[in-house]
DNA sequence: TAGATTGTTAATCGATTAACAATC
DNA sequence: TAGATTGTTAATCGATTAACAATC
């Protein structure tokens, strides 16, 4: 348990919150024990897979038994930073910023949204759920004084680049990116993305397959 | 370039997307020609990688000289099928459903959208950009009729599963996914999922990597 | 032609799967 | 104890990188 995680693969950690996905679902359904087989057959992965990827972070289960549901979700929750809280800011009060910031699993786990900042003067002001919406100006002292820990950039991509240095400068740890860019950042800070259009192209791809086989 | 695509690996058709993106620049910026170890240098895939997966799907390149940008921009478009046009729906016309229907990039590439379906009484019969939202009860029916070929699932997850039946009876090809669930649909219906929480998570992961480490 | 850069094969690296001894 | 299932090593499979001959 006293280990450096930092040389998991990166193919181990995005199938985590996975697994933290399915065992909240057992849970819900009150099961609390579970094995890798029955596991794999729910999920999708190989039983083997699943035990390889559960013993890079220590050996939660007992031969003979399989996993402790509840137990199991614990580590894999902590594993995902997922037992501490984290403040925010969303950076573009638009459709996508407010749909972010009304996001259900976003409050439930424990991302506290501080405020929302746009350019737009008819949105300054407004408030989403009782969260006040600021001057993007004002980003970059807010950000400071609150010691905000998370940036959430949902602005059109010509404005990205900018917000994410002021981000930086600011000092946040991470920065969660919706903007279609790939926004450059010092080592000390972490980018997440989500490209939507990439996800549908790829759907669009997939729907052409079969076609693009004759010229 | 008559050759089946089926055969080529998820882990190159992820690319494409980002390839696609990168050569929208280079013509943006009046940028004809390039090599792919100028890519390479731009993109953060190795020269190698690049010339690997360009050629899963043909010879676009020129010994001595490297990639026509415009005449690669255009093949990627083909291989994944943005020279088409798509018929779309999106199911649950709340925050993140409106936030799709004005996503910008969802409009230029070929993606029509025909109308936005929810349960909520207040919603029904308003429009979102000159669409209508109809009631979700009319899904199936309207989808049939108007042969509806991708249908966007933007609801909660506990009825998810209901709108991906309805939809595959109604003869949708794909379905792109954004509750927290994992769908299941027969081999004919292509799914392509963004689990925004997954994504969060991983961020919140990035960020905790090393403090785990002491328990 | 000479220089540059692709297309493509071979080598390496990493991730997944299989197998089984350890053990609850 | 016997049966079940993990933890873990070894084998396999696939993806990435390196190298270089082909060729523009």
């Amino acid at each position: 348990m006293n280990r450096d995680y930092a040389d998991v693969s990166m193919a181990v950690i995005r199938r985590l919150p996975k697994y933290h996905r399915y065992l909240k679902d057992l849970l819900d359904k009150e099961i609390y024990r579970i094995s890798s087989r029955e596991l794999s057959r729910m999920i999708g992965f190989t039983a083997s897979q699943i035990r390889q990827d559960l013993n890079c972070f220590g050996g939660f289960g007992q031969q003979g038994y399989g996993y402790n549901v509840e137990e199991l979700y614990n580590e894999i929750s902590k594993i995902l930073g997922l037992h501490k809280s984290y403040t925010t800011v969303i950076i573009g009060a638009g459709n996508l910023g407010q749909a972010i910031a009304n996001y259900p699993s976003f409050m439930k786990y424990g991302f506290k949204l501080l405020g929302l900042f746009d350019v737009n003067p008819k949105l300054i002001g407004m408030k989403i759920r009782d969260i006040d919406i600021f001057d993007v100006d004002a980003l970059e002292e807010y950000v400071i004084k609150n010691n905000v820990e998370i940036g959430i950039i949902c602005t059109p991509k010509e404005v990205a680049q900018d917000i994410a240095d002021k981000l930086t400068r600011a000092n946040v740890s991470g920065i969660w990116n919706f903007a279609p860019i790939d926004i450059k950042v010092p080592g000390n800070v972490t980018v997440e993305n989500v490209h939507l259009s990439e996800s549908l192209f790829i759907l669009s791809y997939l729907l052409n397959e079969k076609e693009y086989l004759n010229k």
